[in-house]
DNA sequence: GAAAACTCCGAAAGCCCTTTCGGTACGGTA
DNA sequence: TACCGTACCGAAAGGGCTTTCGGAGTTTTC
């Protein structure tokens, strides 16, 4: 309310920020010692400090955040860039990656380059003239994408998505335990007749799953019902396959899907067939998709990829190599955990 | 590759980043020189600019966004404070943003406050730190939410959720109009006993979509069939309201359904009931949620809330702001669209 | 009582850039 | 030849902050 000399219109309260150099005045101190007292640093008097406190509070001074860096050579932001259009990765991640130091510790400029190569480099541009202190490459399926290069003056970490150049780090869900996961999870319920439904072949989630729940199946000593079937991600390929599986195998007794969107298509089709889930047929989808398996009738158990987790090994990993530390290179998997619902239940 | 007297390990890259001196330097010119060469201002003779200009292509120098935002008072970002957890309706939103002027202009930072007070009040006054231009607000539904209050330093543009504040500015996708829309599309193929299947009745979203389907059938001179039929926005609701109107009105051909999730629920019901969509009943979603409304058999039509058209106008609203313009206040109402696919065609 | 040891504070340099304003060199005009 | 206008360039200030280093004042030590 002291802001008697003011000059520039005020209408969207766009009168001058007040500076450190405004609270070193007010609490009679230099700019120095105001520096050292609001940042806890340097020899000030215990008495000396609460005024310049005072002073800042009084006045709500924010210091800039711009000069800070400016001198500190590190922003305190990462740069995430994604062509993930639905936010269904990208937003767990960036969550992680806000919460890997504590709130509003770290900021996150999100770009979407929307799958366009221009716009990408647009943005990498953008994000490295802003100095942010490294960049996650977030993609929207797990098959490799192009390297940003090393060429980059701050560390880079890809996300989901792993980078085609093998001395990039890359962090990624590891599906094949996801697969195995899902697998071993039907056989601890008493499944024996297990078929794997899922989605386009030419996908390294796809093909990973797959490795994975073989890898179950054989540790217990069974066949897998059928080959497994691929096609596409979506809900109608879930259904169509389902009913050819139950043509050609009547007696499966469950379904390990490669997605939620098929795993809906494929409790569908069960339906349609008269076929009761879980107590006839368990069906298990992946990804966990929440607006999906929660709405399904059942519920649907589902593997869910931790995105969280990822965005925060992510943002550490990035901010470690700040430090000196070296980044790393090559595939991380992480691990995946498996969400229960109501379509998988121990056989009666 | 000229750098012969490197200090810092580089182990990420992190060599001195190249100034404008170095630059500079290369060139033969001074900073001033440099500077004004780099951004076309002042006079420089074509060929030192040339000369500059090659200086900074091979030094892959990048201009300081930090020390030049210090200088301007501005920043070019804006921050986007959400609590939407899926990300549905802020990642249109931000697209919007970034699409407001050219790819690269405009960043924005990203904050998930996850629907608590505290990590929202965190997230403020990083953003202010940050020195952003503007601070766009994204709630998860279209109730009004809390006012930031007026004693921000920079403009607050609310999106989908408007403030309570009627003196701030509000930007909403009008869901009166999409009712009525929803409802007229209807009627012009030729449906005449239209019922309305809704979410959660304590939702503006759901009174406003309700008020426009009144008005469209009022206007038609016809008589909605039964109540709107209120719960919640889940895809159980939508069967179940969907065999409750079956029972009660055999007889309805089109029905208005207040969410997607909603929408699925009802084809489901549908089907089950031996009802043929779109030729027996027709049936419309709202939201435009593609993983849902594209899955479905038959696929949705559905009403659209342009999200992306949105955020960008709220980005323009922030910048014209700070250009001096008013923000304006009170809440703007934005247009939806209408998404035509299987699940409506006219009557044969 | 003088020297030594602290404690606390401030002047000034510097981070990287933009902008103002004055200066130099040149060609043209009287 | 003296003068002026023009084209181009550079020195320096400044934006908000942090950090170093020395200086002033106070207390302890011998």
């Amino acid at each position: 309310m002291a802001d008697s000399t003011q000059s520039k219109p005020r209408s969207t309260g766009t009168g001058r920020a007040t500076t450190l150099g405004d609270v070193a005045k007010r609490a009679g101190v230099s700019l120095a010692t105001a520096s050292k007292a609001i940042n806890g640093r340097g020899d000030v008097a215990a008495a000396t400090r609460q005024r310049v406190m005072d002073a800042a509070e009084e006045l709500s001074f924010t210091p800039n955040a711009l000069a800070r860096s400016l001198i500190a050579g590190r922003t305190g932001t990462v740069g995430l860039l994604t062509s993930d259009l639905e936010g269904r990765f990208v937003i767990p991640i960036l969550m992680g990656a806000e919460d890997a130091f504590g709130a509003g510790q770290v900021n996150v400029f999100l770009c979407d380059a929307r799958g366009d190569a221009i716009r990408e480099q647009h943005h990498i541009r953008a994000l490295l003239n802003r100095r942010v202190d490294g960049i996650i490459v977030v993609g929207r399926q797990t098959d490799p994408r192009p390297s940003l290069g090393h060429d980059l003056p701050v560390p880079v970490v890809y996300a989901y998505a792993p980078s085609d150049d093998p001395t990039d780090l890359s962090l990624t869900p590891d599906n094949r335990a996801g697969g195995r996961m899902a697998t071993e999870h039907l056989i601890g319920l008493g499944r024996t007749r297990i078929a794997h439904i899922s989605g386009d072949p030419a996908y390294a989630a796809a093909q990973d799953r797959a490795v994975g729940v073989r890898e179950a199946t054989d540790a217990a000593g069974l066949e897998l019902v059928g080959d497994v079937m691929f096609s596409d991600w979506s809900e109608h390929w879930g259904r169509d396959a389902a009913s050819l599986l139950l043509t050609r195998h009547p007696d499966v007794d469950g379904i390990v899907c490669g997605s939620d969107q098929i795993a809906r298509g494929v409790l569908d089709a069960l339906r349609d067939a008269g076929r009761t889930v879980p107590d006839d047929v368990a069906v298990i989808g992946y990804d966990n998709w929440e607006v999906l398996a929660t709405n399904s009738r059942p519920e649907l158990t589902s593997v869910d990829a931790n995105m969280q987790q990822l965005g925060r090994t992510a943002a550490r990993r990035i901010f470690d190599a700040i430090d000196g530390a070296d980044i790393g290179s090559g595939t991380e998997y992480l691990p995946v955990r498996l969400v229960q619902r109501g379509s998988t239940v121990p056989r009666r």
